[in-house]
DNA sequence: GTGGTCTAGACCACC
DNA sequence: GTGGTCTAGACCACA
């Protein structure tokens, strides 16, 4: 799977590559029990320090994304993925609402709004049922 | 028009006043042209620092959102708000995959998510075209 | 607060500043609200990293003993504690049913288990309604 | 008698064997002078290291719980079961702190933690005096 | 070789 | 000055 960070951004390297990992998850790049790059291997990889690697990792395992499994290393939650809880509904409401606000401000319709939404979410889940691994 | 921060959160305090700003005028209570508080007086109804306030209004104004003027002081953008630039669609787009791919993965389908987008997009303009408070 | 480590020990050295913190939130000794020291100067007093410090303060703050407050700093969780909830009791009986099977092979009756549970409470509470601070 | 263990959990699976035999040593289920399973054999039937078990049995033998000979093999130990000493108390007094410690902060009180250590107590010898399976 | 832990030292955003 | 982030380099427990 192909992961891109951007050293300059703003954003902490660790939560891009949150970001990409999870996107890999619901894209269908990664799938339940596939295992992760060691936090070695993944850091030097991207260039970057393990111990960012291992931020990440482990606030992914918090979310319950990830498991730290004693003989596969670390491999992608196989056994069902955390569903839509009030925390998280929260959170997507939360933030969502940032987005619409400054969408709607520039003049995008609700209809626009959930267009983008849509398209959105497809190019998200764009591998999904695919043959890859 | 009231303004909550909350001290503990991990966004910054600038940003959150930001949000709200910006909430304020996509849900009709910050008209165009409406006068903003003083750097001072909003800074001590929030109780916090000044320049945490001429942080956001610095940045508002930068985004086309706010006006600075000398003798009328702080007022909402009367001359039009900027529109729906592709910086603004890249940025949104980016940040709505990150909300699509983790709803994706807790099993939100494409149609609760639009949902979701379209509810949280009402409730963002609900008091549009009525009077503000 | 008197912190006590033990650096040889092999329990790692942020689990046991963990169980301190709980144990002088538990006897009275930091109370809500109270502030606690900078993650730099307490792994100063300590003679540790402060990485070690921060890291018992994200897990503490994560399960809800402590806030990290944008202005007063870290401060043990004033808005009501953790309440008993099912995660906690089963990890509270898992880890005792691992101390009540060896009490009980060395020839601890119930009753004298329980008389332990019930005298290690009182002590870990000791200083409860006291007037220090 | 059944042994579980968990790949994912934090605790070493050593630890966890461990766990299991005296509990299984508490409950009864195995009884002084009952034979164990070899190291080989009970390795392949969890799946696992022969290390991994081989350092459990001895981390058993060197408290006491276990005997290892020659040609009988590993059995419970059939010459009575170390007591209760001071190390041990110590150990147990300082393990039940941390659990009394943090039962009070989220408000569990005495009567509540000393019924739980009872009931935890009364399960873990369940089966004493009955026949093991 | 894996993740877990710890140290030392640095820069930055925030207030 | 505060916590947040990142790096570099090291040791250890575990399997």
């Amino acid at each position: 799977m192909f992961i891109e960070l951007d050293l300059q951004s703003d954003t902490p390297i660790y939560a891009q590559l949150i970001d990409q990992l999870i996107g890999g998850i619901a894209s269908g790049e990664l799938k339940p029990g596939d295992p992760l790059p060691s936090v070695r291997s993944l850091a030097e990889d991207l260039g970057i320090n393990l111990h960012t690697v291992n931020k990440s990792y482990n606030l992914l395992k918090q979310e319950g994304y990830l498991q730290v499994h004693r003989k596969k290393g670390v491999i992608v939650q196989p056994d069902g993925m955390p569903g839509i809880t009030d925390d998280f509904l929260e959170k997507l409401r939360h933030q969502m609402r940032s987005l619409a606000a400054a969408a709607a401000i520039r003049g995008m319709s609700e209809e626009e709004f959930a267009q983008e939404s849509r398209a959105v979410y497809r190019t998200a889940i764009k591998n999904r049922g695919g043959e890859q691994q």
